[in-house]
Parts: structure tokens; sequence; C-alpha cells
DNA sequence: AATGAATGAGACTTCATTCAT
DNA sequence: GATGAATGAAGTCTCATTCAT
């Protein structure tokens, strides 16, 4: 079951959810089409239990991010966004393009909105005890940050240089003396 | 041609481009599928076709929103991609979903780098002439910053509000005395 | 009308029947589709003049091949042949096609049996007129020996090599001395 | 999957190749078009793989006729070719149609130089022990004339008496005293 | 638990033909 | 005589899904 996943994470992440055959899961997974349907009723429910899955293994990451100083939790987040995006580019471009297949899976819609409230939520928190003023609206400013920041990066890999920008962004948010600032 | 683009467009824009059918969109445009074939070559020629040209209205659009105060012109920009999220989210939903198809369709890659080039040149411009200081990673940051908010609201649609976000911008962005902070 | 059987000509006999589409007929022919229609009732009536028309013209070659002496007659008729394949071999090819077709298109029954009749008459009296015995078989032989011929230059032309079998063939059937025998 | 490729061999030897649907294949064979594709990529392929397998059982047969006297391997071939004509024409048909095709089916061409050549010189080598000067030429003749015959029969079936067109051969090139001679 | 043969709906596409102008 | 927009039937092919073994 596991290597289903594996196989279907594998293939649905780097070439879409339409593109990538049911017969193609299973001939990566080294399993045959039947058994897939012993696992999963259908290949949309394999998606969902894929996402889910990938989901709770993120929230487990998040969890070992959070440190004392909330400028450090928000540096660690920053830097593991950068690191994912290094190392997981496909899976992010996965979650993208899921997120607009959300009039037809039911389950992301009520995925993407939960965890919106959540990360929103969180990093309001954290603004608010480093003391930045409008946390609401910056939180929600930096959300959409970190999600523009996926897109363009998943869509312009070679052009896109990524190393400048993490600096900056860790310099702008999280830094003691010179942050708050935009310009001068 | 401009009836069957339209039908086209109304509904690869709502359901995506794969869950739409040729015959779905020949009954949208009431005409027959095969009527299709004499002015686009493929499904995805509509598609290119379509696409092209909802980039080149954008382009007169863009043209319009310069002003000799490049503040103005600013706010401009900001207020225009809030009215199109508005107005015609489905469209920014449509060019998101496309986004990610990139290794599928070559005509996206191009205009995707073209366009992020354009723009990101143009607003370091004026970031430049208002005075901001790093405006190449401002400019990039900007850009990533409407991406985001594009998808989240196209997402999240019923749930997120819009308006406060837009003063927001407007105010960081565009105001001369409290801008160019992130803060106090 | 004679630009578009031209045109249909060139294409069909190249191509192939099926493989020429009637849009592609009109276009070569500088006409458009509907004016076809004018002319012809569909595209096998299109197929049919066309045929019938190369068909009369080749009778009218085959006049002007007779001579008073049988054996010229016989020798001018097959350096036709041969200059036929070197000259208009995609024509020989679609009468091979069309042979195939014989259960589709009534028509070409009809002319292939009569040809046959016609052309097998002729031979056989100029075999008698040379003193051939059992000039019936012979005729039918030397038919059968043309059509093959028109079979193998068609299909295979680069690697068969023409002019050795020609002269073979003049030698054989029209020399006075050395022929009617196979060997010594 | 014999079951399918009998179903093929029978309509589109019969109805030619373009004529026949993959519908009517499925429905002749007792099953769905959907399992066509699972023994073959594609209708071509079909096509394909029923001509090798027919080609290769041809060679079975043609491994059987020959004999230790030449003058009898020959009889023995000349026979086979009469008696396929008799029993199998519409396979006869099915070749001679594929050969006019050439130029859309790769295999054929390759599969048709490949086996005139080896047809050719094992003709060749007969005719010389046999003792027929210039068997080369002889050889593409009788070659010739094989396919030639093949053509009228398969076109003129009705009209075309064989019986004695095949005596006639088999006496002419087989028989020792009264060989050789086209004539008295 | 596991297979893979079999299905059937539905997708895209082609093309001969018609008809209003 | 001439056009070309429009049609619709038919074709090839894909693929998620089922089921007997």
């Amino acid at each position: 079951m596991q290597k289903i996943m594996d196989a279907a994470s594998r293939l649905i992440a780097q070439k879409g959810y339409e593109a990538t055959s049911i017969a193609e899961i299973a001939r990566e997974a080294g399993v045959s089409k039947g058994l897939l349907y012993n696992y999963f009723s259908s290949k949309q429910d394999l998606l969902e239990k894929m996402v889910l899955g990938a989901m709770s293994e993120a929230d487990n990451v998040m969890g070992r991010l959070i440190d004392d100083d909330p400028r450090r939790t928000l540096e660690n987040m920053i830097r593991e966004l950068f690191r994912q995006l290094r190392e997981r580019s496909e899976h992010i471009r996965l979650m993208m393009e899921l997120t607009f297949k959300i009039d037809r899976f039911d389950f992301v819609r009520k995925m993407a909105s939960d965890r919106y409230e959540l990360y929103i939520r969180f990093i309001e928190d954290l603004f608010q005890k480093i003391g930045i003023p409008d946390p609401a609206n910056e939180a929600r400013m930096l959300a959409a940050l970190c999600d523009g920041i996926g897109v363009q990066y998943t869509v312009l890999k070679g052009v896109y240089s990524i190393d400048q920008l993490e600096e900056f962004l860790v310099n702008k948010y999280c830094k003691k003396d010179q942050s708050h600032e935009m310009g001068h």
C-alpha cells in the first residue's frame, strides 16, 4: 500500500493527476492494477489518501520548527519553505495543481481552508509576539507571499534564483534591528 | 469563431482544461463539433489562441494604468488586480491552472517567463523612481505577493475577504508619508 | 474541371485514394470544395471520371503503337509499357491500387474485365500472326507478366533494374531468329 | 488474441484495411474494442502482427515444398501458388493491397524487398541447376509472372480460368523433354 | 492478497457532403 | 459559376473500473 502511494506520489507530482494513469502507477509500484483497487476505491480516493498522508507528514515537520523565540520560529519556517522548494519542488507543484481542482475534489476545499486558517492564526500569533502592528493583515500577506514564491519558483525554475530571496525575507521578518521596514 | 472562443473561455476557465470536452464547448457555442476544427487545429490550439488573446487584452488594460506619478501607477495596478479578482476570478484560476501545466504546453512556458521578466522590470523601475531601496528584490516580492493573493482568493473565495487587503497594500506601497514600513 | 481532375490525379496517384481528402484536392486545384461538387457528385464519381479519362487516353496511345509487322507492334507495346513505368509509375501504382478495390467500386470491375478481354484478344491475335503455338495461353502469360512487372517495379522502385528486363523481353518475344525459346 | 487476429484477418483480407473498422473487428471477434488495445497498440500494429504471422506461416509451407529434384521443387511451388489462389485468394488480395501501401507502412517495404530478394535467389538457383540459360532474368520473369497471375486472378476471379494456366506453366518450366521453349 | 483479461463510455479528430449567399 | 461555413457520422484510441480465478 505504501509502495503504491509512493509510486503515485512520484508520478502524479511530476506529471499531473490526469496525465498519470492507473496503469502507470501500478507498473511503477510493481503491482497489478487489480490490487490497487483493493486498497483504494478509485483513482480519486488514492489521490486523497496520498495527499492527506503528505499533509500529516508536513504537520510533523512544522512541529519541529517551533522555538521559544518567535523570531527563530519564523526564520525556521521560512528556511524550511525554501528547503522544500529546493528539494521537493514537484510536491509543491502537485499541491498547487490540486489547489486549482478545488471544485472537482471536495476534500481539497476542506483541507485548503482548514490549513489556511491554521497557518494564518499561527503566524499572526508570532507577529503579535514580535510586536509587529496589524499582525492580521501582515500574516495574510506573508502567507500569500509564500504561496506566490512557490508558484513562481515551480514555474520559472531555471530562471528563478531563490537564495537572495531567502536572505531578504529572513532579514525583513526575523532580524531585530533592521526589520519591519520596507525601505530606508 | 469568437462565439467558440467565448464558450471555451467560459467553460475551461470554470471547469478546467481536461474537464471540459470539445463536445461541451461546441454545444455551449451552439455549433457542431466539426466546425470547431475549421478554426482550431486541435483542442490545444484552441486553448493557445484563447489564452494568447486574453493576454494581449490584458496588455491593453495594463497600458491604460500608467500614470505620470509612479505611486499612482502602482496604485492603479494594485487596484486593477483586485478588480480582476472580484470580477473575473475564473480567468485568474485558468491562468494559474495552466501555469502548472507548463511541461505539457510549451507556449505556456514561453509566455510565463516572458511576462514575468516584463512585469518584474516594470515594477522594479517604479520602485526605483519612488525611491524604495533594493528595488530588485522588492519587485520580486511584490510580484510573488500578487500571485499568492491570486492563488488564495481563487481557492478560498468565500472565506477570503479582499477589501482590507487591498487598502493595506495600497497604503503600504503607494502612500507617501507612512509608506515603506512594515510595522509601527 | 480539367484542373480538378489533374489535381486529383496527381494527389491520388501519389498518396492513394483514402489518404487524399477532398479538401486537399480542392486546394491543389486552386478551387473551393463547393465547386468540386458542381462537377462531380461525389468523391467516388471524381475518381471514376478521372480513371475513365486516363483509360481513353491510354487507348489513344495504344492505337499509335500498331504496326503492319506484328513483331513490331509487340515490341512497341513492350517498350511503351517500360516507358510508362519509367515516366508515370504513380499512375500505374494508382491503377493497381484500384484493382484491389474492385469490390468497392463497381466501375473498376467492369473496366478491368473489359480491358482484360480486349488486350488478351489483341495479343493472342498478334501471337497467331507471328506463329507462336498455343497463342491463347501465351497471351494470358504475357499479360500476367506485364502486370507482374508493374507490381514489382512500383514496389521495389529503387532496387528493381528495368533496362535489362526490357531487352530480355523484346528479344524473347519480338526477334525472329532466337525467339520462342526459354533456353537453348 | 488469436481470435482477434483471425477476425481481423478475415475482414481485412476481404474488405481491405481502411474499409474495416476496429469496431467491426472487435464485433467479429466477439470482444470489446478496448480489449483489442490490450494486445495491439494500434490498428496498424494489428495489421503488422497479422501479416508477419502469415508470412512466417508461409515460410513453413515453402520449406515443405523443397525436393531433391529441382524440377520437382519448381513444380511444387507452382502448384502451391495455384492452390493458394484457389483456397485463400483473399489473403493474396490483402498482400497485394498492402504492397501498394508501401509508402504508408514501413514494415511492408522491408518485408517486400527482403522476400523478393529471397525468392528470386531461390528460383535463380533452381534454374541454374536445371540448366536454363540466363537464369537471373528468367527468375525475375517467373517471379513477375506469379505476381501477375495473382493480380489477375484476384480481380477477374469469375472469368479467369486457372487450371489450364497451371498445366501450361508446369509443362513449360518443369518437364524435361518439351521444356524451355516458348513455341514449337 | 493478488492478478490481468475484459469492458464500455467517452475523448479527440477527420472528412465527405450540403447549402445559403 | 463559385464560395466556404457548417454539419454529423464515423473512426481510432484511452482509461478507470470490474470480476473470475
